[in-house]
DNA sequence: GGTCTTCCTGCAACTCATTTGCAAGTAGGC
DNA sequence: GCCTACTTGCAAATGAGTTGCAGGAAGACC
């Protein structure tokens, strides 16, 4: 997913590159799991997002490919959290986004967690109600918090209005 | 509804158990808004709380004071908001929580929007659940956006653990 | 103190994202 | 090709938050 998101592509991704899928599976591998055809589709659509899915657009996005239920989808994208191949997102709207990082990917190739390597702020846009990552841009844990306070993650959410709807 | 503060200006109230009921009601009026005692109850509560508390939680405890409608509560903590006398924060479990702070009561008394005076950071602990507000930790909006990008708000999350529970 | 108007509250029913239970299906090891 | 453990699909449940509406009461006016 590109650093600087282009907020002009709205929700349907396009296809991308033939190595997009064979990379999802190849991922899916690579953690030791079993390869389905949701986790596959749900991970590929991840990855040619330039920007964070509700679930309720990877089900509706997927609903023209392939039938997969809408629980499916759900234990999908939690799976994929729990792999640290996806990090999750929650919105103002109490709906959860779900992206895929580069770091992310890289971290479970390398083995470190997903989560410590989602480390970078997001930009929510009040009008498309788009989220995108914002990879430039740090989630640092360099804060100081009062006496005994023990940190483990930061989440910086950026809310205003997107390239596109300024 | 009316902004128009009540003429009637008195001290700033000192912390205090003893005045916090007062001060709950002289804020309401402060507004220029109908003092009830539902809206009484759920400000007294967030005043008197050290940490930002769910709906769930504002219910619970006033249970055991008076009679109030769980539907009320969402609408008087909505309200709150609004008027800029407590800020609404969005939880990982996607539950909304409340807290008064300082700033943005400062800002109801000097007219500015409480958003506007909201502009410090939360800290999550993953163990009791609680959310408590870091008010001397700024929630800048000194980062380097995209071109276009128009920011608007700064929400900054840590979680770990808190002082209570390391 | 009494009356009136407008705003507020209580109640019931609803929405909607997400979760749970369970039986049927299937990927991948043997 | 067979088996078993892991996945999926379906139905139903959960739980936070919302909506509509009728009755109630705060505060203004007399």
């Amino acid at each position: 997913m590109a650093t600087m998101p282009n907020p002009q592509s709205k929700s349907v991704p396009k296809p991308g590159p033939a190595l997009r899928a064979e990379s999802a599976e190849q991922l899916i591998r690579r953690v030791g799991a079993r390869l389905t055809s949701p986790r596959s589709a749900v991970l590929t659509l991840l990855q040619s997002s330039d920007h964070a899915l509700s679930h309720q657009e990877v089900t509706d996005i997927l609903a023209g490919q392939l039938h997969v239920d809408r629980v499916t989808v759900y234990r999908v994208l939690d799976w994929l959290v729990e792999q640290g191949l996806a990090h999750r997102i929650s919105g103002e709207d109490r709906v959860w986004r779900f992206s895929m990082s580069r770091p992310a990917i890289n971290a479970a190739r390398s083995g470190k967690s997903g989560a410590e390597a989602h480390r970078h702020a997001h930009f929510a846009c009040k009008q498309c109600g788009q989220t995108f990552c914002l990879e430039s841009i740090p989630a640092a844990l360099d804060v100081k918090l009062p006496a005994g306070y023990r940190p483990e993650a930061v989440e910086l959410t950026i809310r205003g209005l997107c390239g596109h709807c300024k």
